[in-house]
RNA sequence: CGGGGUGUAGCGCAGCUUGGUAGCGCGUUUCGUUCGGGACGAAAAGGUCGCAGGUUCAAAUCCUGUCACCCCGACCA
């Protein structure tokens, strides 16, 4: 054994570990607040167990496969060029301070208390800590760029922990941060970008996870600075939707509607279908209500959204409050990131009094809505700024608020009821042909633009004649352009070649090891069990006794252990003392790739039964000095 | 934070309406018979009914408060 002993060694050998010496509390039954399969998967096989809302307990099967996670994360970033490093879990919270993130993460940052009364925080993240650290440690471009990052359990109160260890409220998360002093070229902050999604998609390709790299909602340098990598699976609790076409996929709140024919007759351009008719409406919460009770389609509606712009206190001297109405089909959903793109101003959904003060009747509130009011601008998202139905070729039948409380009106005509002509208003077109408006400009009160979700059906943005296709997924790696975002709050500065002082330009890349694991048992589950990939499975093979006291089988056991591990496999030996039925029952819930089992009528022609987890067939008998090369063979490839 | 729900043995549940000495299944322990997909028989251990008040001769059960956990929503670098 001394070769295993050596300091430096190229042999891994695999490990072989007793069921009977080992912790792994399989249950019939799933305790009856687990919901997701992952959860009571994860419960049933005895890989965790709840501690509370949101904590857990990762027993030895589960600790194994994290750190199979784990191994492959610190693979994959020493291969890109990233340090690894470990932080404090706990931290002054004054750092919080200077960022505002004490205000901006809100009651999710957990706070404690110490002896002498001094306010401390467990980490959710640890941009504040790494900057700060850096502060000491960088003055120079010539020390950049780096790369760092850590494995270790983040803090986060969730407001509702939720799905077994999807939501946790203490967590595994692999988080790195880089350092630049350009974005651009060698040694920028693209380089390392694209150095991490290509070491992301290696991670969870080997990782054996079906994924989807998708564009996400973009950072302070814009364009596509952020990635989502997503599990799919149907159960995954964020919406994507590609191109079958040119591969592109993006989460919902970020993805793009390619570009659609303008109506034939212009925007806003279509008769009257009636006379503006006022309905009382009483008790009708939603769209569809009001939709069913007004005997109209919700895609007839017009939904009308009032945002406050977050105007810095210069802009609130100079302009006063400023309004963003946003008006979208019924059936369609606005979404604030392309509202905020699209009028240039950050924005806040409007709090409800402080609108209705504004005359905005909250729940009833139209286009006409902005008409006479000062500092408002109303963005008309393209499919609701028509008023011909270029497919019926008629004119469209407009339903919207009243602009008071429980009325709504039919046959609302945008030229007519707007009390200006909006094809006026809105006359200057953007070079991507939409009617162009400004919130500061005098009469050009509105415009046109794309602000709301794509839907499955729409074109897409990057093929022509295709359609975007939905799926769900599970997020479970995220990378981010941050740019000087932390550097700027907090001083990191350094001094390049000319003696000028920059803030250095930073990235981010989280992956949430957890939450893979409990993501790939979303993926790969049925209702036996586990099917774990093999490589991030607890153990490689499961040897099973039929009978622990029968000699041959003990001595059988103990030989295909040995040379299975010797060959890197990692074994579990079943060895307890326990009838086949639940044996076997076990095997399938914990979901080791490969089980061998020794019993007496294979073993009587020199052969072992062999069956893969995920097979649906009964196995095979293969001889017994096949079986490793078959097993190895199996969980290669 | 809003809405809903649940706390009774390790797990899953019944009992509560109509107050009267706490039960079932699984699991656990012992013995015997079994032994290839969650065996059978016998015996046994295990619960201050989430917690605190109150009503009552008497509270798992009725009342008040409180805590915990779960689900839907809001939220989610």
């Amino acid at each position: 054994m001394s070769s295993s002993r050596s300091v430096v060694t190229n042999r891994k050998l695999g490990v072989v570990q007793k069921w009977s010496h080992t912790l792994i509390p399989t249950t019939r039954e799933a305790p009856k607040d687990a919901e997701v399969p992952s959860h009571v998967m994860l419960h049933r096989a005895g890989y965790i167990r709840p501690v509370g809302a949101g904590i857990y307990d990762y027993l030895p099967l589960a600790w194994r496969v994290l750190q199979k996670i784990q191994d492959i994360v610190r693979e994959e970033l020493n291969a890109a060029g990233a340090s690894e490093l470990l932080m404090p879990a706990l931290e002054p919270f004054e750092l919080f301070k200077d960022t505002k993130r004490d205000e901006t993460y809100g009651d999710n940052l957990f706070r404690v208390k110490d002896r002498k009364g001094r306010m401390n925080a467990l980490a959710p993240t640890h941009e504040e800590v790494i900057t700060d650290l850096m502060i000491g440690c960088i003055n120079s471009y010539k020390q950049l760029p780096l790369n760092l990052y850590q494995i270790q359990t983040k803090f986060r109160d969730e407001a509702r922990p939720r799905a077994g260890l999807l939501r946790c409220r203490e967590f595994i998360m692999k988080d790195a941060y880089s350092f630049h002093t350009t974005v651009e070229g060698a040694g920028g902050l693209n380089t390392t970008y694209d150095a991490m999604y290509r070491a992301y998609t290696n991670i969870f390709t080997r990782c054996g996870l079906d994924f989807s790299a998708v564009e996400a909602e973009s950072g302070p340098i814009g364009g596509s600075a952020s990635h989502e990598f997503m599990v799919n699976c149907v159960s995954g609790e964020d919406t994507i939707l590609k191109c079958p076409v040119s591969g592109y996929a993006a989460n919902v709140e970020k993805c793009e509607v390619g570009p659609r024919p303008a109506p034939s007759k212009g925007y806003f351009a279509g008769e009257p279908t009636g006379t503006l008719e006022e309905h009382h409406t009483p008790g009708l919460p939603g769209i569809d209500d009001v939709a069913a009770f007004m005997k109209v389609k919700p895609e007839n509606m017009l939904k009308t959204i009032v945002f406050k712009v977050d105007s810095t206190p210069e802009d609130l001297a100079k302009y006063g409050e400023e309004w963003i109405v946003a008006v979208v089909r019924g059936d369609h959903d606005v979404n604030e990131g392309k509202v905020r793109d699209a009028s240039g101003c950050k924005v806040k959904l409007a709090d409800i009094k402080e609108a209705e003060a504004k005359g905005f009747a909250i729940g009833f509130v139209s286009p006409r809505a902005v008409v006479g009011k000062k500092g408002v601008l109303m963005l008309v998202d393209r499919d609701a700024a028509v008023g011909f139905d270029d497919k019926k070729g008629k004119s469209m039948f407009w339903v919207t608020g009243g602009d008071k409380k429980d009325y709504h009106v039919k046959h609302f005509n945008w030229q007519r009821d707007l009390g200006k002509d909006p094809m006026d208003a809105a006359s200057h077109l953007s070079d991507k042909g939409f009617p162009t408006g400004s919130l500061r400009g005098d009469d050009k009160y509105l415009m046109v633009a794309d602000i709301r979700n794509a839907l499955p059906g729409d074109p897409s943005p990057r093929a022509a004649n295709t359609a975007l296709v939905a799926g769900r997924g599970i997020e479970v790696g995220h990378i981010f352009k941050l740019g000087t975002k932390y550097s700027q709050a907090m001083g990191l500065i350094v001094a390049d070649e000319t003696q000028q002082k920059h803030p250095v330009i930073m990235g981010c890349y989280g992956i949430g090891v957890s939450r893979t694991m409990a993501a790939c048992v979303e993926m790969s589950h049925d209702a036996d069990g586990i099917v774990w990939p093999a490589p991030l499975a607890p153990y490689h093979v499961l040897i099973t006794m039929v009978d622990i006291k029968n000699e041959a089988q003990q001595t059988l056991a103990v030989k295909l252990s040995k040379e299975l591990s010797e060959q890197g496999v990692d074994v579990l030996l079943d060895d307890r003392d326990e009838r086949p039925g639940p044996k076997f029952k076990d095997a399938d819930l914990i979901g080791i790739p490969v089980r061998i089992t020794l019993g007496e009528k294979a073993m009587a022609t020199g052969g072992v039964e062999f069956k893969l987890r995920k097979s649906k067939d009964k196995g095979e008998v293969v001889a017994i000095d096949a079986v490793v090369a078959k097993a190895i063979a199996a969980i290669n490839g």
